[in-house]
DNA sequence: CGGCGGGTGTTGTACATACAACAAACCTAG
DNA sequence: CTAGGTTTGTTGTATGTACAACACCCGCCG
């Protein structure tokens, strides 16, 4: 018993694939092949890139200002950095004014995760092919703000 | 008091831009705008996607068969649809076999908030422009998986 | 010097997501 | 028809994400 007659008028309102859906697909496809890679070093993609963006960051930085510069609600942040605060892998801010640190653990982490990390992104960059890759490039710059500020 | 110098060795281990990490950039900011519009309608992006997948789909789907068609796995499914049946807009699909469908109700709310999506998918659209919707089509084929099934 | 408005970090709530584990239903070999 | 492996949907737990609301701090203006 399909259901393509009954639902003419509904489907008439959905004639193109939604952009949305397309982008949670490629979120959850590549977002999952670098969590799994990294599960046993115990980060998250997540984490780790605000290790490696906090260590390889030209200046010191506020919650907020790394929040505006990944386009990240403050919320967001404010609990991906507690649980990294709890492991005592960044320190710092906590308070308004104050800029975040990352602990000597937390660069061990970091270090101990990059072969895992690098395998993947050969991996991925593998399966999306180089057009694939200049494509993720250009969405990027099509959705990247950039809130200069001092 | 730059930390340039003190983590160059850590820096080194992260010579290119992480792909997980501008997908999930890409995700915050496509699927945030989608969720804004379709706010006031009741309904996440996500949620309208798993209603109009059920409405037009060409043959009657249970749990399992749409969360291997989306690449998702079967436990978040199951939630999404909870909330779904909760709210009366879904029906069925809640053990082996049987198959899932899509209330009055859903239909109805599907329509309402059809206006809002097409809105933001026309705005997201002019976003990323011709060349990024075609992008995103390439990665979307180079991720997605086919799970030829009877 | 004092107020006060905006920025900051956190917390309550809710949703999307996934892994592990489970009980129950299904299906096929015998 | 039965037995045993497989599939299925759910649930416990954990993370990532965002909105609203909050208390707090800071800097500026009078």
């Amino acid at each position: 018993m399909y259901n393509t007659r009954r639902d003419e008028a509904v489907a008439a309102l959905w004639t193109e694939p939604c952009l949305a859906a397309k982008v949670r697909r490629l979120h959850r496809v590549v977002v999952g092949a670098y969590d799994e890679a990294l599960r046993p070093r115990g980060l998250t993609v997540a984490q780790l890139d605000l290790l490696m963006t906090l260590l390889t960051a030209d200046r010191d930085l506020r919650p907020a200002d790394l929040a505006r510069a990944l386009q990240m609600d403050r919320s967001t942040l404010s609990r991906n950095l507690a649980r990294l605060r709890r492991r005592g892998l960044v320190a710092g801010g906590d308070r308004p004014g104050s800029h975040l640190t990352v602990t000597a653990e937390g660069r061990r982490l970091a270090e101990d995760a990059a072969d895992a990390w690098l395998a993947t992104q050969r991996a991925t960059a593998e399966m999306l092919g180089a057009d694939g890759l200049a494509a993720l490039d250009l969405l990027i710059r099509r959705v990247t703000t950039h809130d200069e500020e001092g």
